[in-house]
RNA sequence: GGGAGUAUAGCUCAGCUGGGAUGAGCAUCUGCCUUACAAGCAGAGGGUCACAGGUUCGAGCCCUGUUACUCCCACCA
């Protein structure tokens, strides 16, 4: 890597960010690998779907797992961050059949294996892009470990636990209820449903009992499945229906008589207790279906219309040639109803049922309508035969390692929604009518009836030697990537790799993926690879606009990273998305705030250039002088204090701590006060500026190396720029705090004549006097020798014409600035009034006796003297002693005014 | 219907498992182009830590209750 030492006046990132990424990847510094001699420390990163454009939660959780790999790194760990991206079924295959419907062409027309081609060309095309977008944002990942759901590893490894579970009883395939999307047209998960509230009706409809003839009143949200119908049930202890037990109601429409049923599911409570029943379209009629053997008739076709004497035909087949499945709907032709949507029907249905008299009214209400998470169709339960995965005894090892600490989350509270989750979970169809994904790898006799689960292609029957017919669905795509953590790792090859790398170490994503994403690694890698996938789940939360939105397309809000770090640059991005983020909260997004970032770096920048504009040539390499100062013994026990405090807060995933105060450290200690005070030095030259520049540069170095993790490009380009002892930083050793760098001593002395420094500034400041007008400072004080070289600094920082030590000073009214170390004379001549000066002073009087007033009572409690800890009070009596000793030099200043 | 989170300076948020809020950035006001940086420097003003109780020598932090906003979960017909 080239070493320039001239900097430009202004830090520009776009002229290196890019550069310094090439070079660390042609050094191949991402690259781990098993390594005996090193501690692993592993994260997979949470796969961004192949069709996904960086968004800013990507940014953010690509920048937390960046700096905490970065961080390990530099600590010697051999550091592995597995990239990969995942093939998102829907997404893609929804994408692709969009594409295809503009040139005119469907699935259909491809046929499946004339659609995968196009899938994968796709993905061959697009699905690079999502990867060097994360490349922009400096993430550190191994990109020779690049995976894919899809790929062949994976989908070995989803073969692989798919034919195990089912072995084991886990994975079964029978007709059940399910939530069906009429737009994706296939079957989705109980997780991947979203509720919305929606403004609907209830229909209150009456059904006629036959044998009475009364009508019997019920309400429906959903008039259009009343087709389907085969009961209505009424509480068994309701006294309005006694009457009514065994009874029948003709099905209005249909004509068709339907047996009145008593079920707890008819709640007496509720309107008037009588509920229909579709077993085929609800959940809960379903239930009610079984326990009474209900017949179940299916009126829906898959893809939301009403069936006909086709889908009847089909279904009557399957029952005549004996191959139905236990549960197997029938279909109802449903006329002149047949064809329509749903919601076509709806509307036709109600105009009849109201011609015949069967609509007693109409009510408004708002309810929960369940919604299709990839397009927001609302999801029709449907029985339906899909593939499911046991849940029970799965989730039960997976409660226990979060409950026993395996694996941790932070911060801790989403543990409660894990166990809530994992407690009360159904189970999981993972079936879906979708051809971009694993193909389940089931395969059927349609002779004999005979099902086969292997991972090998099976061709012939093994009972009949007929061939065989591989079952068409796929895989829900959060099947593959629940086994992602050891997937990757070559799983279930016994690979180096996965011996080294595995239990992963941190996995960073947010909450809005616990349930699809976590729960379910936690549970495949505990049945899978008997070990947790990962030790801590670090939790973030969402990115929101500046308002507080959340950042949507419709809404049209979100901001583009890529365009942020175009304008701004990455690091600033980095450092805007760590800053103040606490684990699990959500976080705002603001302009304002880049640029504060932005502005970190400038300064960052410019205080290299001044090291480098006055960097002696001997120097080559950060290291001390012999030599130290006490404002250099200051700025290295501040130092110190920095690498232990922010050390700590990074290995206990407080980020935005961490950075906080090595932002704070850089601007404040090292900027704003020892690089102004190493000016006067540099001026003097010899020795006293060759020791500056070489504490300047260690300082510098280490503090580089600290801030690495967030802002990795700025840092390594001033790296090379200053005095440096390896090649990259990303791949220097982290700082450790050095106990002979402590000098707790010095840094009390420094404090003290930076207090003058602060009091001389404010009284200017309050008499607004300029900068460029100097006056002569007299310090009084009973530690003469921590002032004695103080002159300097003075002059420098307090515009002091000239500095005189002393133990006291009689001066005709000066202004005086007292502190508890010393008292400080400013002859302002004109400029002071003398009125002011003693009302100052006066207040500056109450408040040390107040403060001392406080203190005292508080060390007269006997209670607070005892309990409290010693380092408490002792810190108290100190306080105490530095307001009486100012108490003192305030009275004493009175005193010369008076 | 359950559960969770949030409530601290005008705005956005920190506050490390209790020790006087020197809180931070932005914004506001004052004075400075002090040769690294005006994307900067030096200062100033600004807070009953949502409300009410309790525990404690001591509460922004722990407990109880209340209010407001947000989110998650749930089969209500």
């Amino acid at each position: 890597m080239t070493v320039s030492k001239e900097l430009s006046k202004v830090y520009d990132p776009k002229t290196f960010e890019e550069r310094i990424y090439q070079d660390w990847m042609e050094h191949k510094c991402f690259h781990a690998s098993p390594n005996p001699k090193k501690k692993p420390y592993t994260i997979v990163i949470p796969p961004p779907n192949i069709t996904g454009k960086l968004h800013m939660g990507h940014a953010l959780d690509e920048t937390l797992q960046d700096i905490l790999i970065r961080f390990k790194r530099m600590q010697g760990y051999e550091a592995l961050w597995v990239p990969g991206t995942d093939h998102a079924s829907i997404a893609t295959e929804a994408k692709i059949v969009e594409a295809m419907a503009k040139e005119g062409v469907t699935k259909e027309d491809l046929g499946r294996e004339g659609f995968l081609k196009r899938a994968w060309a796709w993905k061959e095309e697009y699905g690079g892009t999502i990867v060097k977008q994360l490349q922009k944002l400096g993430s550190s990942c191994d990109w020779d470990r690049l995976r894919f759901t899809l790929d062949e590893g994976c989908s070995k490894a989803v073969n692989r636990v798919f034919v195990n579970l089912y072995h084991k009883g886990l994975i079964y395939r029978g007709n059940r209820m399910v939530n069906w999307c009429p737009h994706c047209n296939t079957s989705i998960s109980d997780a991947e449903v979203e509720y919305e509230t929606q403004d609907g009706h209830f229909w209150h409809l009456l059904y006629p009992v036959k044998e009475t003839g009364e009508f019997l009143e019920l309400a429906t949200t959903r008039p259009e499945t009343m087709l389907g119908d085969t009961a209505v049930a009424i509480n068994a202890a309701d006294p309005r229906y006694t009457h009514l037990h065994g009874c029948h109601v003709i099905l209005p429409l249909l004509n068709k008589e339907i047996p009145i049923v008593c079920d707890d599911h008819a709640d007496m409570e509720k309107g008037t207790g009588v509920v229909k029943i579709t077993p085929a379209h609800d959940p809960n009629d379903y239930e009610v279906g079984k326990r009474h053997d209900l017949p179940i008739v299916r009126v829906f076709t898959y893809d939301g219309h009403m069936t006909g004497a086709a889908d009847k035909a089909a279904a009557d087949e399957l029952f005549a040639s004996g191959r139905a499945a236990a549960g197997e709907p029938e279909v109802l032709d449903c006329g002149k109803y047949a064809g329509m949507t749903t919601m076509e029907a709806r509307k036709a249905i109600l105009e009849d049922l109201k011609a015949g008299g069967f609509l007693k009214e109409v009510e408004s209400l708002q309810h929960e309508v369940g919604t299709c998470y990839r397009c927001h169709t609302t999801v029709e339960p449907m029985v339906s035969k899909q593939w499911f995965v046991k849940m029970e005894p799965l989730a039960k090892p997976a409660i226990e390692a979060v409950k026993n600490g395996e694996t941790k989350f932070i911060p801790e509270r989403f543990d409660k929604i894990y166990f809530h989750w994992m407690e009360n979970i159904k189970d999981w169809c993972i079936s879906r009518q979708l051809w971009w994904g694993h193909q389940i790898p089931a395969y059927y006799c349609d002779q004999c009836g005979h099902m086969e689960v292997s991972e090998t292609p099976v061709d012939t029957c093994p009972n009949c030697g007929k061939p065989m017919r591989r079952d068409e669905d796929t895989l829900d795509t959060w099947f593959s990537s629940a086994l992602w953590p050891f997937s990757t790792l070559g799983w279930p090859n016994k690979t180096p790799e996965l011996e080294y790398f595995y239990p992963t170490d941190t996995l960073v994503t947010g909450y809005d993926i616990i349930f699809f994403w976590v729960a379910r690694m936690i549970f495949s890698a505990l049945e899978h690879t008997g070990q947790v996938p990962f030790k801590q789940v670090l939790i973030h939360g969402l990115v929101r606009d500046e308002q507080g939105r959340k950042m949507s397309k419709s809404l049209g809000n979100g901001i583009d990273p890529l365009q942020v770090i175009d304008q701004y640059g990455a690091d600033a991005l980095r450092l805007t998305l760590v800053t103040g983020n606490s684990p699990g909260n959500d976080m705002r997004y603001s302009d304002d705030k880049i640029k504060a970032s932005r502005n970190f770096a400038n300064k960052l920048w410019n205080a290299t250039r001044y090291i480098l504009m006055n960097l002696g040539e001997e120097i080559t390499k950060p290291e001390l002088p012999e030599k130290l100062e006490t404002e250099d013994k200051w700025v290295l026990s501040k130092l110190n204090t920095l690498i232990r405090e922010a050390t700590d807060n990074l290995e206990r995933f407080e980020l935005g701590m961490a950075v906080q105060k090595i932002h704070d450290f850089i601007w404040d200690i090292l900027c704003d006060w020892y690089i102004e005070i190493t000016k006067p030095r540099m001026a003097q030259g010899g020795a006293s500026a060759l020791g500056a520049q070489k504490v300047l540069s260690y300082v510098m170095a280490n503090s580089l190396k600290l801030l690495h993790p967030f802002m990795p490009y700025i840092t390594e380009e001033l790296w090379q720029a200053v005095p440096h002892d390896s090649e990259f930083i990303m791949t220097a050793s982290w700082p450790v705090a050095d106990p002979a760098l402590d000098f707790a001593q010095e840094e009390q002395e420094f404090e003290m004549v930076m207090e003058v420094i602060r009091g001389i500034r404010n009284a200017r400041a309050e008499k607004n006097i300029p900068f460029s007008k100097k006056a002569k400072v007299y310090i009084a004080t009973a530690q003469p020798e921590v002032f004695a070289k103080s002159a300097a600094f003075l002059e420098k920082l307090a515009s002091a014409s000239e500095v005189e030590v002393g133990e006291s000073f009689t001066l005709e009214n000066p202004v005086q600035i007292v502190t508890p170390h010393a008292t400080v004379y400013l002859p302002l001549g004109d400029l002071v009034d003398l009125d002011k000066e003693r009302a100052r002073l006066a207040k500056e009087k109450e408040a040390c006796e107040k403060e001392i007033e406080f203190i005292s009572k508080k060390l007269s409690n006997e209670n607070f003297v005892s309990k409290a800890p010693t380092a408490v009070v002792d810190q108290q009596r100190q306080k105490l002693e530095a307001a009486k000793k100012k108490l003192a030099g305030v009275e004493e200043s009175l005193k010369q005014l008076a």
